[in-house]
DNA sequence: GTGCGCAAAATTGTATACAATTTGATTTTG
DNA sequence: CAAAATCAAATTGTATACAATTTTGCGCAC
C-alpha cells in the first residue's frame, strides 16, 4: 500500500525523467534513516540497482547534493551528509526563526481541505507508529512541518523549511538522545487543533515550544559524529 | 584589476573543477544584468565559448538551476529565470523576515576586520557607480547584504539570504521602475554606521526600511521580458 | 613486524556518439 | 488564403568509452 499522504516526496522536481525516481528513492531512504549519514553512494552501485547509466545517477546525486542530503567530494564520491554540531544548532535556530511565524500564517489561511489533509497526516503518523515503522513515522513527522508551510502559501519560505526539515532528519540520525522518547504525537495534535480554530497566536507559540522540545532531545555537545568513514575525520 | 571585495562569488562551490568557472561566469553575468531573464543558455553554445564538453556545461546549468538563477525545461533547455510577480513579493517578504534579524546579529558580532570589509565594500560600490559600471554596482549592492549575513555568522541563514539576493537581482531586472533612482548608497552607509557602533536596534530598523524602499521601487503589477546574444557578452 | 613505495584495481571526471524530442519552415489540403 | 500536416534541422537526453585520480594491496627494505 502506498502512502496515505497526498505528497510523500520531500525533494521538489528539480530533476525530471528517469533521474527523478532515483532522487525520490534515495531521499526517501535517507529520511527514513535506512541510509545513515556517512554512507557512501557509489555511482556504479546505484546505476546497477536502478538500471540506468551513470550519467543519470550523477545528475541525481548532484540534485541531492544541492538539497544538502548528500555531500559530493571531488574524485572521492557521494556520501550521505553528516551535519556538524554547529550546523545542527544553526538549522534549529533557522527553524525557530521561520516556522512559528509560518504556523501563524497557516492558521490565518486555514480551510476545510487543509485541515482534512493535516488530520489525515496525523493519522498516517499514528498508523506508522502503531505498525512499528519508526522510519516512516519519522519521515512523516518531518513532512508534517512541510505540510504546514505549504498551507501558509509562501512557496519561497516553504522551500527553505523543506531544506531545514531534510537536514533535521540527518541531525536526528546523528544526535538524537536514545533515552528521550520521540513523542511528537501530542505536539502535532495540539498544533492541528490551534490551526483548525484559526488561532494564530497559539499556533505560533505551540510551534515555538515544539521546536524547542526537539532540540532538547538532541545531544549537541561536542559529540563526535558516528562516522562510517574514519579517514574523512582523521586525514586533513 | 580584480574586485576590491574579498569574495566576489555569489554561488558557493557546490561544483568543482572546470564547471566552476562556468558557474561563476554565468552567475556574474546574470547578477550584473548582462544576461537578462528569459535568455536561453544553449548547451552547444556554452560548450564552444568555454571550450568544455556539454557534460560539464550540463552540470553547471544544473547547479545554477538549484540556486534558482536558471530554469531548466525538459527537452527545451536552460533559461535565465523569470520570477513572477508573486515570487517577487514572496522573496521580499522572506527577506523582510530574515535580514533585519540578521543585521541585529551582525551588529552584536561586529569587529574591526568585519567593519573594514564593509567599508571597503561600500567604497567599491561607490567606485563602480563613479565609473559608470552600473551592472557591477548592482551586483555589489546585492553582495553587501550577503556580507552582512556572513558577519552574523549564521551559515545556514546566510545561504538562504544568498539565494534571495540572487533572486532579487532577477526581480530588479524585470520589475524595476525606471523613474526611481537606485540610491542604496545612503542606506548602506547608514547601516555600516549602525553596525560599527554595535547598535543592533538601529541596524535592524534600518535594514527593515531599506528592504521596504527597494520593494517600493518595484512595479509589481505586470511583466515584460527581454533577451540577448550570448557570445557578445561571455568571454572566458 | 613496521613502514615505505610502487603497481594494479577500482572509482570518479570528461568527452563523444547516438537516440529522442522539439522547432520551424515548407508543403499539402480544405 | 488559411490551417493543418509533414519532414528536416537543431537541440536536448542518455549511454558508453576513455582519461585522471584515488584507493588498495603486495613486496621489499630496514
Amino acid at each position: 500500500m502506498t502512502n496515505a499522504v497526498p505528497n510523500p516526496e520531500f525533494v521538489k522536481p528539480t530533476i525530471s525523467g528517469p533521474g527523478a525516481k532515483l532522487v525520490s528513492a534515495l531521499s526517501l531512504a535517507i529520511h527514513e534513516h535506512k541510509l545513515l549519514p556517512g554512507t557512501k553512494l557509489g555511482e556504479d552501485e546505484l546505476s546497477e540497482i536502478f538500471n540506468v547509466s551513470r550519467t543519470v545517477v550523477r545528475a541525481a546525486l548532484q540534485a541531492l547534493s544541492h538539497s544538502e542530503l548528500v555531500e559530493l567530494k571531488r574524485n572521492r564520491g557521494a556520501f550521505v551528509s553528516q551535519p556538524t554540531v554547529r550546523e545542527a544548532r544553526e538549522v534549529f535556530e533557522a527553524r525557530a526563526l521561520l516556522e512559528p511565524r509560518t504556523a501563524r500564517s497557516a492558521a490565518e489561511r486555514m480551510n476545510e481541505d487543509a485541515l482534512a489533509r493535516l488530520k489525515a497526516h496525523i493519522k498516517a503518523e499514528h498508523d506508522a507508529i502503531a505498525a512499528g515503522e519508526s522510519g516512516k513515522a519519522l519521515r512523516l513527522s518531518g513532512h508534517f512541518h512541510i505540510e504546514i508551510s505549504h498551507i501558509a502559501d509562501q512557496t519561497t519560505i516553504a522551500g527553505f523549511i523543506e531544506r531545514l526539515v531534510a537536514r533535521s532528519s540527518l541531525i536526528i540520525a546523528l544526535y538524537w538522545k536514545r533515552q528521550s522518547a520521540l513523542c511528537e504525537k501530542h505536539a502535532h495534535h495540539a498544533l492541528v487543533d490551534a490551526l483548525g480554530r484559526g488561532d494564530g497566536d497559539e499556533a505560533e507559540e505551540l510551534m515555538k515550544s515544539h521546536l524547542l522540545d526537539i532540540v532538547t532531545a538532541l545531544d549537541l555537545r561536542d559529540a563526535p559524529a558516528p562516522a562510517v568513514n574514519l579517514s574523512d575525520i582523521l586525514t586533513p
